[in-house]
RNA sequence: GGCCAGGUAGCUCAGUUGGUAGAGCAGCGGACUGAAAAUCCGCGUGUCGGUGGUUCGAUUCCGCCCCUGGCCA
C-alpha cells in the first residue's frame, strides 16, 4: 500500500460559473499567469458557426488564450456529456503528460458531473429507436408511455414525472436497449463510485453577488450580441439545408428564439426579450447545481479583490 | 373643451349580478446520467387610479378629480 500524499492524483482546476459572469476573461488571466491550458466545459461552444450567440472566444482570444473541446461538431450534429467526458479525459491527460495542469471552465454543469462522477454504463442515443418511441407516443401520448416504464423499471418511473418526455423516452430506451432497468445500472454505478475520482480538484465558482447585477450582464451582452451580428449568424444556420429548429443546437438560448422571429412567429422585440429571458433562466438552473457544489469556493469578480484571491487560491494548490 | 373606451400582480389581461380577486408571461425555489444553453416540477396579497357618497359591507353602484388611448371640435 502506497502512503497517500496529496500529490498522488493529478491536479485539476474547475472554474464554474453561470452565463455572463467573467468565466472566460478571468481563465485567459490564469492561463497567462500558471501553467495552465483551457478546456471548455459548454455544450454551446462545441457548434462550428455558432460564434456570436454562444458567446464564443474570438480568434485573437483564442490565440491568447487557447480552449481545447470547442468547435468539434456541426449544428446538425449531437455532442453529449458522455462524448464529453471521453474527449475531456483524453485532452487532461494530455496536458498533464506536458506536465502542466488542466483547467476546465464552463456552465455546463452536467459536464462537470459526467467528468468528476462519471457516468453509469448505459448505451448511447439511438435515434432510430428515439423515433419509434416518439412515434408511440405521439398516438398513445406520453401518460402511457410513463405507464409502461412503470411496468418495466418502477422505480424510474417513480423518479422521472409523466410529462418528462425527454427522460421517460431515454429510460425506455436504455431498457430497450439492454434489456436491464435504468435505475439498476445507475445504482450500480453510484455503488462503484463510492471509490474515488482520480483527480484532485480545486473547484471555483464565479458568480455575482446580486441576482440583479447578473441579469443587467446578460440584457446588456446579448445586445451587443446584436450588434455584433447575431442575427446574420442565425439567418445563414436557418437557410443551411439540414438544419432543423428541433435540432440540440438550435434549442440553444437565442438561437431558438432567433428562428422563431425568421419563421415570423414573433416580433424583434419578443425575440428580444424572449432570448433575454431564457438566459436568466438558464443562469437560474447553473445556479442550482452550482449551490450544491459544497466544496467550491466562490467570488464575486465586481468585488475588488476577488481576482488576487483567485489567484492566490491557485498558486497554493499548484504549490 | 365635448363624447366614448380604458386605468386590477413587474407586463398583457380576465373577473367580482356588492361579501376585498386569478390566468398567461416575467420572477423565485427545486429536480437532473449519452439532447443539459435540454427537459421537467413547485410557488400568486395586489393601497383592484384617487377621493367623496349610497350601503351592515364598495375593487364592483353613483358623483367629482387625475392619467392613457380614440373620435369630434
Amino acid at each position: 500500500m502506497s502512503m497517500s500524499t496529496r500529490h498522488d492524483r493529478p491536479p485539476v482546476i474547475f472554474l464554474m460559473g453561470p452565463t455572463a459572469s467573467g468565466k472566460t476573461g478571468l481563465a485567459a488571466e490564469l492561463h497567462e499567469k500558471f501553467p495552465l491550458d483551457i478546456i471548455s466545459v459548454d455544450s454551446a461552444l462545441v457548434y462550428r458557426g455558432m460564434d456570436i450567440g454562444t458567446a464564443k472566444p474570438d480568434d485573437a482570444f483564442l490565440a491568447r488564450a487557447p480552449h481545447r473541446l470547442i468547435n468539434l461538431r456541426e449544428p446538425n450534429e449531437n455532442y453529449s456529456a458522455a462524448d464529453f467526458r471521453e474527449d475531456a479525459l483524453i485532452e487532461m491527460s494530455r496536458i498533464h503528460g506536458a506536465g502542466r495542469v488542466p483547467l476546465l471552465v464552463g456552465g455546463t454543469l452536467l459536464y462537470f458531473r459526467a467528468l468528476s462522477g462519471g457516468l453509469a454504463e448505459l448505451p448511447p442515443a439511438s435515434p432510430l429507436l428515439r423515433k419509434r418511441l416518439e412515434k408511440q407516443a405521439s398516438s398513445k401520448g406520453w401518460p402511457a408511455m410513463h405507464q409502461l416504464l412503470a411496468e418495466r423499471d418502477p422505480e424510474a418511473a417513480r423518479r422521472i414525472h409523466p410529462n418528462d418526455p425527454q427522460r421517460i423516452q431515454r429510460a425506455l430506451e436504455v431498457i430497450e436497449i439492454t434489456g436491464r432497468k435504468l435505475s439498476d445500472l445507475q445504482r450500480e454505478h453510484r455503488l462503484q463510485q463510492e471509490q474515488q475520482s482520480g483527480f484532485r480538484i480545486l473547484r471555483l465558482v464565479v458568480c455575482p453577488q446580486q441576482r440583479s447585477v447578473l441579469h443587467q450582464r446578460i440584457e446588456q451582452r446579448f445586445d451587443a450580441m446584436l450588434e455584433r451580428g447575431f442575427m446574420d449568424e442565425v439567418q445563414e444556420l436557418y437557410q443551411r439545408p439540414g438544419i432543423q429548429r428541433d435540432m440540440p443546437a438550435m434549442r440553444c438560448v437565442g438561437y431558438r428564439q432567433a428562428w422563431s422571429y425568421l419563421e415570423g412567429e414573433i416580433s424583434f422585440d419578443e425575440m428580444r426579450s424572449q432570448a433575454i429571458a431564457a438566459t436568466r433562466q438558464l443562469a437560474k438552473r447553473q445556479l442550482t447545481w452550482l449551490r450544491q457544489e459544497t466544496s467550491a469556493i466562490w467570488y464575486d469578480l465586481d468585488a475588488g479583490s476577488a481576482r488576487e484571491s483567485v489567484f492566490e487560491e491557485v498558486a497554493g494548490f499548484l504549490e
